[in-house]
DNA sequence: GTGGTCTAGACCACT
DNA sequence: GTGGTCTAGACCACC
């Protein structure tokens, strides 16, 4: 299900984070399906439960999934009002990442070719 | 010149490198032009000179600047033939960034016009 | 297990890296295996941590090893496509070392025979 | 006549020792011939004649060239029996350069071809 | 004066 | 206990 990468720099419980974020928003996990156990996800992915419960921990706290005592965790319902916050950081993190593509030498086609081929895949999901 | 947070979870040496990159991709710092020494960004930052040290040295070894001992640190012209790792790097990060932001609600027109204000302050440079 | 000349005007950690690669290269250390902590291996040596850590990073972003935070470092399996960069350097130093063996009267036979000598090692592993 | 690279990690005047050890080794530099001055010399590429004057040093310690009070520095001729010490660092750095080459993928085939490019250039010059 | 190396020692983040 | 970051302060090599 998942693919964590030991080697990389980045903490094993932020790159759950970041692939559970993704399957939340590619729709692969609905709204209100409930997320795998602590237990179970740890016992799949052979790693410290204590990861996961970060990870689900911080998810929680950016409000992708919300948590029930006895019950587990389940995805949030998108909240459009939430998210100005998030949205102004994503804006800000496009306009650096966009300047350092056209740096390294890509051209505005090449990135919105990018953009569709996602927005394709969002599509058929 | 620089605003750093030292509270951040993001090292220190690492917002500089962010924010010095950005400086070189937005050609504020010209190819071949002398960056501040160790020393004096350190005391003008009120930092220890190892953390801005740190952080020239790291941008030496992605090729963004050089470093001549005895003389000073200076801004390297783009090289594209190195930059395939990197570029692999930002496509990656592009494409993340891009589901996120319709996840939060942008239309890929909203995207397509940041990218163009962008590319506009690009080339009024 | 190391041989460090402290006087040398090589600087330790260079020494360090290239001892390692040694050790890489001619699979003492297998993949994954996972090198001395820093603590320990500063112990070893009595040399300060800080030191040991740079040359551990500088094997990373050569891609030899990789570092985990709270569990250690580990050799890096080849990456082949990865190290076009590095080859080339190889190449020129070869051939400055091949240019002066013959100043020195070295025959090429006698070189060829030194490469065989060491293609024959690293198979016999 | 050289090309300094100010941009390499290298210092310039252990840069210099290389090239006019090159020139020596392939012949351009014959027996006896006089280097051009240390004024000279460092006019032509535009840097400090300190600089200069440390790369003649050094090269007159490693025996290649020799100096005359008032007349100027000169190249010395092959002296067979006082290089054993230095033919002994070169054998070891090809050892170690050899495991790297293979390492990083090289054929021995390759290797060999190398050699016998840089034997060829030797007697054509 | 410039970058580079090294030490000693403190504190943090991750597992 | 692991690697990672940061500081303070010393000393060296290069130009």
């Amino acid at each position: 299900m998942f693919e964590l990468d030991v080697r990389s720099r980045k903490p094993i419980y932020e790159q759950l984070v970041e692939k559970l974020k993704q399957l939340i928003i590619n729709d692969v996990l609905k709204e209100d399906e409930k997320l795998p156990s602590v237990r179970d996800l740890a016992q799949q992915l052979t790693i410290n439960p204590n990861t996961i419960q970060k990870a689900y921990r911080e998810l929680e706290s950016q409000g992708y999934i919300y948590s029930v005592k006895g019950k587990g965790s389940f995805v949030n319902p998108v909240q459009p009002t939430k998210n100005t916050e998030e949205l102004k950081k994503v804006r800000e993190e496009l306009k650096k990442l966009f300047a350092e593509a056209i740096y390294l030498g890509m051209t505005s086609e090449e990135i919105q070719a990018l953009l569709h081929e996602v927005q394709g895949g969002e599509q058929d999901d």
